[in-house]
DNA sequence: GCGTACATATCCCCAAAGGGATAGTTTTTG
DNA sequence: CAAAAACTATCCCTTTGGGGATATGTACGC
């Protein structure tokens, strides 16, 4: 079964937290505990689009494919919902994330929307996938897949790599937890508070409201959207802010307040 | 021997990596495998003063004592002999790593230098200690010790350990890599350790530069000259490192830059 | 009433960043 | 050794930001 060469390599992988190998350092170890063809990961963050955090798909899924899932179709996804429903960290085969109906749907069988079920060379024997919550509102998905003419995984399969469950859910949310935006970190509380005791006096109200969206990453129009003014008068503020600050770019702007918010550290 | 309940605490520890708790847990995990009453972890860095990284000494070592160790009597210590010459990593018996006559040595026996040797209530059975290797000339060394009164470790108390070596000690580096300043970093500053602990893995070596020196708000040109190339290369980096990051500009980095600040806290 | 500060807005010009495409060289890695 | 990845470089074109100058409306206080 494989266990004792799982328990061998699980230091190595404890190792590659953090290094570019360790997705594919992953799918080599637990390939000895059960065999698979193509793996991928991704992470469903909050609201957000997902994110291709590893791709084990060895170009069987296009670039428009990708896209098309990335861009909107995940949300028909068995995967998604569960993610979203959220399930307990573990192992879960697709057949029972899915609703009955899943595999008669359109989704399934649309050539175009699914990064790994759908492809030129055929259709899945099964899919399988390791689901491991970062935060409370954001998931990771790492999926195995037995491509068209194999068998499905035996439940002694399943069993070995249920107790490898615990490690793998474990190792993914290490890794990539780094990799996947904070939860809605960048307009929390302290954010906030950062952002209220930045300079205060130097800039007029409004003046406050504008670098906070900039900081936030808004540009001069997207400003001028929000507060439903003309972009020139956006631009006009901040070169008003600039001259208060002593400073001459936007750049600089992020500097003072990456200075601001260590030094309340 | 439990190797069983090892193996299903690893999962555990992994998911510690990076919290406050995980010094303790690695304690309890371990005394599952073997039993010993204290346990403390050291960092040597290069050639500067070890660090204590974790404290499971019970308060039987005075600060005073510590405070000595720090400053100049580790240089005595044969554990901090054995990284620096340096040992691969791994699980050694402090009688392995002395000299044959440093158990009759001053240091051994002086009730004033060791932080751990040299308490009042007595002296040690035994010490053992892991190795693990943060970079070629940074050096973890996790300490098992068992009080006065109490037998030596057994071979076959050792051999489970030494089945257990390579994850603690992978354990171990990934865990307090962050807190140890890196090789060579004059100031290892809050900034420095925030740049380089940003997107690892995600970024080359050459990406991170260019994006810690945008964020230190350089402009193209200046990066450019900064590292001798072509302005048209560094916008060729930012560039490729918007597209790994799926963002769309500089302002979208600071921000990412910002939440990872955020996050961290 | 009048000055001041603030918010709004427009014009012009230049510097910088963003992005597509392409390609040669070096380094890493299997 | 050969393939892959990374680093280097250039061309061209669009979008955004930065800054000078100027102007109108409005709210507040002396």
């Amino acid at each position: 079964m494989g266990m004792a060469q799982w328990h061998d390599r699980t230091p190595i992988l404890v190792s590659l937290i953090g290094r570019p190998d360790f997705g594919p350092a992953l799918d080599l170890a637990l390939s000895q505990v059960a065999a698979f063809d193509l793996t991928c990961v991704f992470a469903y963050p909050g609201e957000e689009r997902p994110l291709l955090l590893h791709d084990g798909l060895r170009g069987v899924s296009s670039p428009a494919i990708m896209a098309n899932y990335l861009n909107g179709t995940y949300l028909l996804d068995a995967v998604y919902a569960a993610c979203r429903r959220p399930v307990p960290d573990g192992l879960y085969r697709l057949r029972e994330l899915a609703p009955d109906d899943f595999f008669e749907g359109d989704y399934f069988k649309s050539p175009a929307v699914h990064p790994c079920i759908s492809m030129e060379t055929g259709t899945l024997a099964e899919e399988i996938v390791f689901i491991a919550a970062l935060s409370p509102s954001t998931r990771l998905a790492y999926s195995l897949m037995r491509q068209n003419g194999r068998e499905t995984f035996t439940e002694t399969e399943m069993e070995a790599l249920r107790t490898a469950a615990p490690m793998v859910t474990a190792l993914l949310a290490q890794h990539w937890r780094s990799h996947v935006p904070a939860d809605g970190a960048v307009d929390g509380a302290l954010l906030e508070r950062a952002f209220s005791s930045f300079r205060p006096g130097t800039l007029t109200a409004r003046e406050q409201t504008i670098v906070s969206l900039v900081l936030r990453g808004h540009s001069s129009l997207s400003i001028a959207r929000l507060l439903d003014i003309a972009e020139g008068t956006v631009k006009n503020h901040r070169k008003h802010i600039h001259a208060k600050l002593g400073i001459s770019s936007q750049t600089e702007l992020f500097n003072l307040f990456i200075g601001h918010l260590i030094g309340e550290a």
